[in-house]
DNA sequence: CACTGGCTATAACGCCCGTCATAGTCTAGC
DNA sequence: GCTAGACTATGACGGGCGTTATAGCCAGTG
């Protein structure tokens, strides 16, 4: 299996794109994947395109600005769903999307044995050219910003007060992106397992208090 | 400046090295600073020396098994130096142990233009070779590990059961090492300032609870 | 049938990579 | 002064990089 996120290639599109191109969505998946395993400069076109099974002509036809307008709609489709996934599961209750944030990042983590984490972080982590704003960085941002608003949405309709909701939906993204991290180094899932128990019940103490 | 790790660079050696070398040193450090930018497979063995005004033979001098050896080093290097901090300001309580903690990364974040990070991060976020484990990711690991336990135990000194407190030291480093990551995308201290708030009161409440 | 336009195949461009080898320089101790 | 050994300088090696150019294939339309 190539990676959760990458594994949810459906029909649907991102945006104008009216018809056509699976291996472009393709490319995309897997570059999503790709980038979560080893850090996007240190990704190559070439393996984009193998991994995606596309020759390496078609990843220019498709994203002729080349190498970081495939990497920001990367982001872009990671982001988009995790946020989707996230604002299903948050209908039930702030406690249940928080369940299926973690247990999201758990599935990737665990069957990729440690070698996956977040595509969204992978990019975080890499410095930009002196002075600019990368469109691939500017996108992983929003993914974040997507994340904790839906959580803090959630969280305020429970009765949680707006500045209280934002401070807890940061914490829970942070601390979710960085067990991965610490996942992956200790090849152990007790980081997150971690996070997540004391995630679980600080919420439901706020949510009840 | 090249970073506030990096510039901890005083006498009093890691290990047995007795001597010498104020270049070796330099080159380690410069390594933690750069990788913590750009990444550990963005970052070239040519970089590292130009950024530590070193020839590039020296480097391999100095570290005759290559890049992984250099690389292993950094992460000891500034693993050690964050837990050398963390050891002194615990003394004080944990809520100070977790203020320096917090004002450290800050400053490295702030003074860097949200260009530097942590090279522990970086290195756990990069894919080993299939069914390797390179030691730069170990050293990764064993960083983590240093942080969380020094946390811990200043918790469980102060009246924190053995269990929560290992629990709240996962979630201090996590959600304190994702912040920053989430701050260098969104070129914005709020993340981290956020997640410092919620933790404060949160290890506030558990301790005087 | 010819033709157009989306996709692929292949090769090349200059550049940088990690690593190694070799020869040179400098300094300490005899 | 001379030798040994720590460090530096330089250049090469094969290979991968991002990107571009060019030509070929192969539907679908008229």
């Amino acid at each position: 299996m190539t990676g959760v996120i990458a594994s949810g290639v459906r029909r649907g599109s991102t945006a104008v794109a009216k018809s056509s191109a699976p291996s472009r969505e393709r490319i995309v998946a897997g570059a999503a994947d790709l980038i979560s395993r080893r850090g996007l400069n240190a990704t190559s076109i070439r393996e984009l395109a193998k991994h995606a099974k596309a020759p390496l002509g078609s990843t220019y036809h498709y994203f002729p600005e080349g190498k970081g307008q495939l990497a920001t709609e990367a982001v872009r489709y990671a982001g988009g769903a995790v946020a989707r996934i996230l604002r299903r599961e948050l209908d039930a209750g702030p406690v249940a999307g928080l369940r299926a944030f973690l247990s999201l990042w758990r599935g990737i983590v665990i069957e990729s044995d440690f070698r996956a984490g977040c595509p969204v972080l992978a990019v975080s982590v890499e410095e930009p050219p002196a002075g600019e704003m990368p469109p691939a960085l500017t996108a992983a941002a929003e993914a974040f910003e997507d994340w904790e608003q839906l959580l803090a949405e959630a969280l305020r309709k429970h009765g949680v007060d707006g500045d209280q909701a934002r401070g807890l939906a940061a914490l829970i993204v942070a601390s979710v992106e960085g067990a991965i991290a610490m996942c992956r180094a200790k090849r152990s899932m007790q980081p997150l397992d971690r996070v997540a128990r004391q995630l679980e019940t600080l919420i439901a103490g706020v949510l009840d208090g």
